[in-house]
DNA sequence: GATGAATGAGAGTTCATTCAT
DNA sequence: TATGAATGAACTCTCATTCAT
């Protein structure tokens, strides 16, 4: 027998990724993400149940990874400053450099259905817990951590995903928001 | 004869955030909608050109009917920390109230060629005159536009779609989130 | 809109019926019976819900027709014996001349999944009163009815289906048949 | 080794007879035969060269055993009654005892595109030749070898299928067939 | 001999859209 | 205007079978 090729469903989760920025969840079938992925439609099957867990494990995979990727800048003796800074920093170029995830991530994760699927996943929880501790250690401002939350991660999105007249202004742009949300967030600033 | 017509095509929008809401895009076709909206499949095709058309168009509509509701609520003699207050409130309320108009609207725009199809709208070029304006008027603080839209409208939306222990809390998080924007935002405050 | 097409149902049964004869149930697929109706796939959908309950429906309105076929030689006044011969003669002729009906209701009332899933029919309701009846009238043996319609049916088929050295010879054959049931199952002969 | 072997090949044909009662034909497929003998897909293909020959090789094995091992019952010296009386029961016993075996049997052969691969069986030649012996005995009346057969065999099958209020009835009832087939084919009774 | 991975072909079904009325 | 019938194309998924180990 041969052995499951990760290669493939590597393979896999890229077309499928690639062909939702491009072509939306209704234009994304499953020859398509075959023909894309180069393997037969029947073989899909072979790393997946159906095509609705499929999308449901590559978003759940990708969104733990990108909490993950998020989390890894920052360190136990950083500033608050820096903290903020960082991650939203970090956030914004995952964004940009890794457009097909972002875009995955957000049509799935604004499909109330889709969504309704999903068991929980440990990033929101773990960065619940940061939160709570940032507060504790009077770094953050003792505001409700959906609200801390909201304000960390949603405004990046939407400028990230608006261009800009230029890589000046834009970065002009995102250093002014980053500057907005320590003002805001920030116990001391 | 002339309102019947009205009535029909009411019936179809409805049908069609409905059903986006419940279903999703993939799980929302035209004989759904038909059924949903008491019409047949060939109706629909009297009031849109095509299934494509038909998304964009109610897209189109409820955006900016969104946006110009959101407005409704400013008046020139306000002073800036009720602008604010005000606008994040009534978007906060509307989203609970409007699911599906939310729901469409977001999922819409969180995909890209759905998003690419659409010719600019007037809402947020109106809105985007506003925040000069009130930045002229030595109201808002001097910031990027992009950034004040980001801070204004995207924080609301996170919180309102996620769900609170209770009636109580929810408020009080609202508030929160309000005083936040205000004191970021707002020159005097 | 345009009416239902009778015409077509009727194209697309026996289109069902013809293939379920020449390849079986396995061999037999919605868009192969399709093109043998001059139809296009989606239109047996407009007929039938799904593939099964098409089966189903088309066994349990031919196997009814048969049945009342059948009965339609027997008239109130018949003596016993031409009771029994003319439904005997009657079923074998009706096999070999409709060959796609029999082996279809054959086929899918040996198979138990489908059989299982059917309404009770009236046919056999109301053979079974007919020969309450004829063991009334002192016409039949008083067996059970079981028997009796087992000794009745079930050997005509059984004949039917081989073939015989000649025309001729098949004749002699039903007409012993016929007269081995005569002997056993009428009360004076 | 060689025992592994054949324990293998046995547990796919019980597979395919169990499946084939369950889901009939159209859903037995070569991946729920593997799965439920608890071998690979490709293991089957090792003792079969594909679907359609195993299926015709485990229904020839199994009609030609079926028949065997009625006739076991027949020994030379019994009296018509006795033959008849213990064909037709062992048949009826057999067929409540052996649901799966029996209703493959049936399904395969009421079909004829598959009866149509089958080559020549020893089972009914020997058949033939018995019952061609025992009308010479004096045994059996003098009728077609085809009407005896029909006669002693399809009435039977009928009932056994057909279930009873009782367990006693059925017995009746069986007893009471038994009676009417010795009335109508011996020579002397 | 035995396996699970792999596949092209085809299954049943639904799709967006058009037709005839 | 409004309809239900009709359809070719495409959908998701499973099939019988083969491959590589």
């Amino acid at each position: 027998m041969r052995k499951k090729d990760d290669e493939k469903q590597r393979c896999i989760k890229i077309a499928v990724m690639q062909l939702i920025l491009e072509e939306g969840f209704q234009g994304t079938s499953i020859s398509k993400i075959a023909r894309a992925a180069g393997v037969s439609p029947a073989t899909v099957y072979i790393y997946y149940e159906n095509k609705e867990s499929m999308l449901r494990e590559i978003y759940q995979e990708y969104s733990e990874e990108t909490i993950q990727y998020l989390l890894q800048c920052i360190s136990p003796n950083m500033v608050g400053e820096d903290i903020i800074a960082e991650l939203i920093r970090r956030y914004y170029f995952f964004i940009i450099e890794n457009k097909e995830v972002f875009h995955f991530i957000e049509q799935f994760s604004t499909c109330p259905v889709l969504q309704s699927t999903c068991r929980s996943m440990k990033g929101p929880a773990y960065l619940n817990q940061l939160l709570t501790d940032l507060k504790k250690r009077q770094i953050l401002n003792d505001f409700n951590n959906d609200n801390l939350y909201a304000f960390l991660f949603s405004p990046v999105k939407t400028i990230a995903v608006k261009s800009c007249e230029s890589e000046h202004v834009a970065m002009e742009r995102l250093n002014e928001l980053i500057y907005i949300i320590q003002k805001a967030l920030l116990k001391d600033f």
